[in-house]
This record gives structure tokens, sequence and C-alpha cells, in this order.
DNA sequence: CCGCTGACTTAGGATTACAAAAGTCAGCTG
DNA sequence: CAGCTGACTTTTGTAATCCTAAGTCAGCGG
């Protein structure tokens, strides 16, 4: 798909890969399964322990670091005869990682098949079709992944300054 | 975005999650460090372990075990005057994960703010425009995060079985 | 057949992730 | 103001993950 490219890949820094700097706040497991649940609209912090599967110490420390990176917020709430407390809603910046969400979920679905078929069926609202993720430019083709060419962005660190890409 | 709904989230049970499963495949920093690697192009061990910045034990049991779950395979090579060797290529279930990585990019672009910008920028071959992942449901209608119905699938496992979905 | 090289493997140790079980704590109800 | 409850925290212990440093090993070139 992309060769002669890359043939300097090794003079691009991977410090600044945004790939990299996402995981370093989704990279694991239980994290991201904290998100489907809460993009299922859960809140409340024993409905995340126990439907992610995971003890309360880590759904604790979990959704604190979620709420410290700004993925979650806490929202208090009150139901009738019982005290206040705070229940976790996703913000913008967590809602903004559905795309991921649905591009692992329909890898799933296809390819470590499961021959009840998938679980969960995620719909448009308006018209109740299916949701996938596709990769689209930004002429608006659809892209299949051997359509793809990788080249320096404006971010990017050289080993070699002197072969940096513009930044004017 | 989805609330009654899900108000017997409780009863589906998650052992037959896509997300699941398929973080149980790709579920860790390293694994989609080496599939970026791999769609852009590298083939050889230690080019992944340097251009990932993982050491070599590490490399070597993630290869193997990208290779034993049929998302990269193993081609021999020749260079003239050296040995026969092996160099890792990405499968079709491998190449299907570029949604999910395109996602993460995207993601990490928009949130992960680097004030420099993107440092790779990944082009539509044909028309050279920049590809992104989008949420685009069957009908062809373009979705956002707020647009969405979680619902039963057919593969759902219920704990209550007389309200499974129909299974013909 | 000796040495070089690329591709690993082994050994040892640090760090992180996780589970189970028990404890804490705030504040509303009675 | 005692008890209950949801939401954690603490403790203890295990397993996974990762690093560095030092081997091993196959086979081609000399």
């Amino acid at each position: 798909m992309t060769d002669d490219l890359l043939a300097d890949r090794d003079a691009w820094l991977n410090t600044n890969c945004s790939i990299a700097s996402a995981l370093e706040v989704v990279g694991n497991r239980s994290t991201l399964l904290l998100l489907r649940e809460a993009s299922f609209g859960t809140r409340r912090f024993d409905d995340f322990a126990r439907r992610v599967g995971v003890s309360e110490p880590v759904a604790a420390a979990r959704l604190r670091q979620l709420v410290a990176d700004g993925l979650l917020e806490r929202r208090p709430y009150r139901e009738p005869g019982r005290r206040t407390r705070d229940e976790y809603h996703l913000t913008p910046k967590g809602a903004a990682l559905l795309p991921v969400l649905t591009a692992l979920r329909q890898w799933g679905d296809a390819w470590t098949a499961d021959p009840a078929g998938p679980s969960v069926r995620v719909e448009h609202h308006d018209c109740g079709a299916v949701v996938h993720a596709r990769l689209r430019c930004a002429a608006g083709h659809d892209v299949t992944p051997g359509d793809i060419d990788v080249r320096p962005g404006p971010g990017l660190l050289r080993a070699d300054p002197a072969v940096a890409p513009k930044t004017p």
C-alpha cells in the first residue's frame, strides 16, 4: 500500500505520534470497556464495575483517571429518599471516541467470528439502519485499506531538521 | 443518547461482546503500535522494534502472537548476498483494523493537542485528500455520536432466555 | 569452515494491572 | 443518632508487561 514513500521512515521520530498519545489515554482493556459502557448509557459506579466485569478498585482507579483526562465528568444526582451522589457522563472528548469503539466492534463482529452473530446492534436513531465506521477522504470518496498513502505531516519531528516539511 | 432502551442492560451478558473479543487480540499498546507500523509498510523485525520503541523480547512475543492470531503472516525474502529471512506482512484480517487505527489517530490529533499539528498525514491514493474514519449508517447517512440507539443483537446471550431476541 | 549479521531467546528484575476481601465514610431515613 | 447504602479505599497477593543485558542460532561470504 505504501512503499517508497516510507523509505526514510526512520527519520521520522515517533515521539509525536497521535496514535501513541491516544493510546496513552485509552490504551488498556478496561478503559475502553468502561467507555463502551458509558456510550451505552451506564452512569453509576457499581454498574460500571459489574457490567465491565472488573473489580471495584480497578473501576475506581480507571474512572478517576478518565475524569482527570476529561473523557468523563461527574455530575451530582439525587434519587428520592437517597443522598446526593455523582454519576459519570461522557464529555465531548469521550464521546469523540465512538468511532474507535465502533471500528473495534465492527472488526470483532467480522473477524472474531461468533456464529450466533453480534450481541449488540447499533442503529442510526433517525432511520434504524446499522451504524458502521468507514474510511472516507476529505473529497468524499470511500477509501479501502489498500488505497492509502502515508506522508509526513506538519507536526513531524525529524531526525534531520533540514528535511522537515515546511512549517511557515 | 440511549436511555430506556438500556434499562435492562444488566440482563445482557457481556461474555459475547465484540469489543471485548477484539480487545483480547489488540487490547494493548504495543500490539496496536506494531500494527500501525505494519500499515505504514514496516516489515522487518528490528525495524518494528526500533520504530515502535519496544524491546526485542517484547517485539518478538507480540509479533509471534499477531502471526498466531492471523493478523500478520511471515513471508520469506532474500536480499542479494544475504540469507533467506522472513518478513511480516499484514493479512486481510490485520488490514481490516485500519479503521481502528485511523479513528485512534484522528482522536489523538483532535484531543491530545500537539500544537505543531499531526506528524503523519494519511492521504487517499487516488486524490490526495486526507483520510478520516467516519460513522455512517447502512442507509448512507452520516451519523454523529448523539444519533445512536443501542439494541440487543442476534448473538446476545441473556440472563433470562425468555426475552432473548429471536434466533430462527 | 570461520566469522558476521539479522533475528531472535533467555535470564533477571522493575513496574503495572488486576482480583478478592475487608474496611471506610457520608448523609438520609427512621 | 443508629443503621443502611452506594461509592469508594486499603490490603494482600498474583499475573502480565516491560526493560536491559547477554546469549543463541542459521546460513551466506570469504
